[in-house]
DNA sequence: TCGAACGACGCAACCGATTGCGTAATTTTT
DNA sequence: AAAAATTACGCAATCGGTTGCGTCGTTCGA
């Protein structure tokens, strides 16, 4: 039809013979436009199918009404529940939201951090990449003032707002039921300690070990990616000690499925030989046998959490620098994978 | 530190003694500007950490070097690689993305179609959710001229460029396995068959019944959606069928995942009693008992491909109205869960 | 009836980058 | 050495909304 130039409030104010300041305020619901014109005004629009220009805005506002979302990955459930929280919280308070994941790569982190802030995102959601190390990608965020929440996946150094679960609790719930389960000796599966998750998990687990006056054994930590081969490779580790483990405690649901794949190849038995516990509450879980105890921890919750913050400091209703870190409840769901003792 | 205001063009103008046109031709590289001129310019806007305004390029010059790319979720791997496979290719096209995902929703597809267009990408590629009918959300963008491709969950109506895998050639071969396993009465659990993908590999399977002379049921299609509980409803009806079937082609890995382990619970043999055909090669495939077999179909390449005809398109090197429709290889994965013949 | 108060709207200066056209300075050509 | 061709840059309009301030007509109070 119009097939190329675009209606502006010119061609609306010409057509109605008045003012293009009052098409703007008529369209922005302003309380000196009277209901009349107001009427007019829309009826011309829908009639010339005009839309704003958002840059004509954003240029003359110096906002953009856009929030950066920062993942490490899309592909699990996790991240996905965390963004359907942000996308609830940010929708009700008008704002667009804009996703970038980085692939697990902290080079494609930076460049993505770079991105939002030349697209001049009001505020920043982000979880980190694998291999982050630093955060000097972000600071031209904060010296140009734009506000950041980390969840997740964090770099807890006290200067920013942080929305995570008590990753070292979880560890510690996790290998306390292992051990409640018969187990002795107890592997651990992580990623790179560096990661706060990782680390916090491994600490947990530790404690557990301590508390109930079990030696914590280094052979029996197993550091590697998140990856299929990966498992691969920590599942013929496992296989290699000398007195199997008889349980381990792993970091990640797909790790877990894939490890116990490869053990059962190798006919080990779960639970009876090596009872298993995972992290994160995948849809896997439920699908292998035997199915995976887990931690869940609310996804949904944390994205709307962190989102509420971020939009709240925004509106200038609460400032961020006042509320540090905050902790999202998490749980043990207990599945076959873990009971080597029959329930009740 | 400069917290608040913006460097703008203008103040590097100042600070050199030179216009704002020298600037922003400077910026580009423009061949009139000379390098020494350059060399300040950048240097400038290092020391004064300059960024540009996109809204202001924007408005002047009515593009936005961004691409929409809706999908109906995130968290598959198929969806996964093609945002893989468009992202790379755009990138190396100076293109920018914006994502948006429908949760199998037309109401929210229609709602992100509208902010893409208020964004005003320069291109759309998207793949339909689940329960979309009617294509009227995407008018606007053939009304003033915004090119779309689409790709896997397509409309064919003939007017819109769309990649897809040939689904009906993947159902009969996924029908055909089964047969060649020795499969009489083979069920096809799959999902609405108003979007095309589904319709399509309905065909086929009918077709690789019909050339093997094998009766066509209706008792043995089932209709469902992708979730969980769908599958278990399937599932369900599956056993409640008199003579069982023993094969099923199931449009869906995680479906097909769910319904295993439906049909084990109630100690229906696979493939013994039932052979399992699913499709998606999703990774869960490889990590349920036993293995699935299934349709692999490559995301990476049907991203690349739709984003290079768009990005063509654009640059004007050629026209989408005349590649119509642009089919990707795909294959059959045998595993476990359809082996009722032994190889070999 | 007259000034005050208010309602409804217009004027015009922005926001920051882009770009067609024009021009001064420098180099090349003949 | 004068004319022609480049080189290197500046002028100023333009993109489409937004908004402080001013204006004009009408209603209200006394």
């Amino acid at each position: 039809m119009n097939n190329g130039k675009e209606v502006t409030i010119y061609d609306i104010a010409r057509k109605l013979n008045i003012s293009t300041a009052t098409v703007s305020r008529g369209l922005q619901d302003h309380p000196s436009i009277s209901k009349k014109t107001k009427k007019k005004i829309f009826d011309m629009v829908d009639a010339m199918g005009y839309r704003t220009n958002h840059f004509a805005r954003n240029l003359r506002q110096q906002g953009t009404k856009t929030i950066g979302v920062m993942v490490h990955e899309l592909n699990s459930n996790f991240i996905t529940s965390v963004l359907a929280g942000i996308e609830k919280i940010t929708a009700e308070a008008g704002y667009d939201l804009i996703i970038a994941h980085s692939s697990e790569s902290a080079t494609k982190e930076a460049a993505n951090a770079k991105n939002l802030f030349h697209k001049r995102v009001d505020g920043l959601i982000a979880s980190l990449s694998f291999d982050t190390t630093e955060l000097d990608h972000f600071k031209p965020f904060t010296e140009k003032g734009v506000p950041i929440v980390f969840f997740d996946r964090v770099e807890q150094d006290g200067n920013n707002t942080v929305v995570i679960i008590d990753n070292a609790k979880c560890g510690y719930i996790a290998t306390q039921h292992l051990i409640d389960q018969g187990c002795k000796r107890i592997a651990h599966i992580t990623s790179s300690l560096k990661r706060n998750v990782y680390s916090q998990r491994y600490k947990g687990y530790k404690e557990a070990l301590f508390d109930n006056k079990l030696a914590a054994d280094e052979k029996l930590l197993i550091v590697k990616d998140l990856s299929e081969e990966g498992a691969v490779e920590s599942a013929k580790k496992i296989i290699k000690l000398k007195p199997l483990p008889d349980g381990i405690f792993i970091t990640n649901d797909f790790v877990a499925a894939v490890i116990m794949r490869t053990l059962k190849e190798n006919g080990v038995k779960i639970p009876a030989d090596i009872a298993i516990v995972g992290f994160n509450n995948d849809a896997i879980g439920k699908l292998i046998e035997p199915a995976l105890t887990t931690i869940n921890y609310p996804g949904m919750d944390m994205g709307e959490i962190a989102a509420r913050n971020l939009v709240n400091h925004l509106k200038g209703v609460s400032d961020l620098k006042q509320t540090n870190t905050i902790v999202v409840r998490s749980e043990l769901i207990i599945r076959e994978s873990s009971m080597k003792k029959l329930p009740g």
